[in-house]
DNA sequence: TATTGTTATACTCTATAACTATA
DNA sequence: TATAGTTATAGAGTATAACAATA
């Protein structure tokens, strides 16, 4: 073992890389979240399912897919759970017979108000490295970037989600 | 169909999930690095490793693993492949010859420094949704967040990176 | 013919456990 | 006994493809 008074503590190259940072945050969330959407099948992801759900209940479940970033077929599953828990229910669009939309239970919409408490615990802590302000600013810049990114998307492009809006 | 005149046409509920928002840039990230890191196996997570042992060779294995993020089993399997294309090389610590360093060849330096401009371009194409002083904002939060989260886990706190170094 | 959602299958990724060698 | 790394196996998660219903 040699002396430490000569080596520097800490080399941050990775925290630079971008992917590096966003992994490691995402993770952390997810982390620290878990205990939050532990009731909740497809924990994290089944709570942004219910959310969605819950404010607005225009999307096909192919768009909420999208939006959530996984494949349609696994959307089925999990919405298969979280019926079988009586948080949502899936609807037939009587527009589009084709489509349905997945509908907040009022039980999930009560459900959906203990999670969301709850994890916002969990973000506090993720980002208790930043003061009150500077947390809102990076929230704020975050939610830009994520909102563009998204509407970006070829396959969901800010048209299609007005389309479905219609629908 | 009605008309779109009276609905709104994006209601962001879901940008103000952190987690949500976290996902949809990590993804976006990911996707359009994909052709910056296409010629390294593992991708991205290659492209970390290799840049982590240019960078300094002086973690085990299993401290790159959890620095990483991932398994120590298959930072395995991921320097095996590195290895096979002459990117890094394994040493044995000779302190403690359980351990090896992981070191970058000269063939895995001059390639890294490809891979980075080509990445600034993916990191650019996300962020575009800023501004240049924005854009600084965010990755200086960011960064601050994700040092002291990864200094924060339990399993590699500060102290043991420092014994790391040592070794 | 194209699209939505479902189902079944196959694949990839990751974690678990057992093993070797060093300490 | 404990730890670093490897290997083989099993499991979870995900995507692919074929299908039925509707447009």
């Amino acid at each position: 073992m040699e002396t430490a008074a000569s080596t520097p503590v800490v080399i941050p190259v990775l925290p630079q890389d971008l992917g590096w940072s966003l992994g490691v945050l995402f993770r952390a969330y997810v982390k620290a979240s878990a205990d939050a959407v532990a009731d909740i099948p497809g924990g994290h992801r089944g709570y942004l399912v219910l959310a969605s759900a819950a404010r607005r209940r225009l999307w096909s479940q192919s768009a909420l897919a999208q939006q959530l970033g996984i494949d349609r077929t696994v959307l089925t599953y999990l919405l298969d759970d979280l019926e079988r828990f009586g948080l949502v229910e899936r609807r037939q669009n009587p527009d589009d017979r084709r489509n349905r939309q997945v509908w907040a239970t009022e039980r999930g919409a009560e459900a959906l108000d203990m999670f969301e408490s709850r994890l916002d615990a969990a973000e506090k802590q993720v980002l208790s490295a930043l003061s009150e302000a500077d947390r809102k600013t990076f929230k704020s810049l975050l939610m830009r970037v994520a909102s563009q990114v998204n509407a970006a998307d070829p396959v969901a492009s800010a048209c299609e989600v007005v389309e479905d809006l219609k629908g």
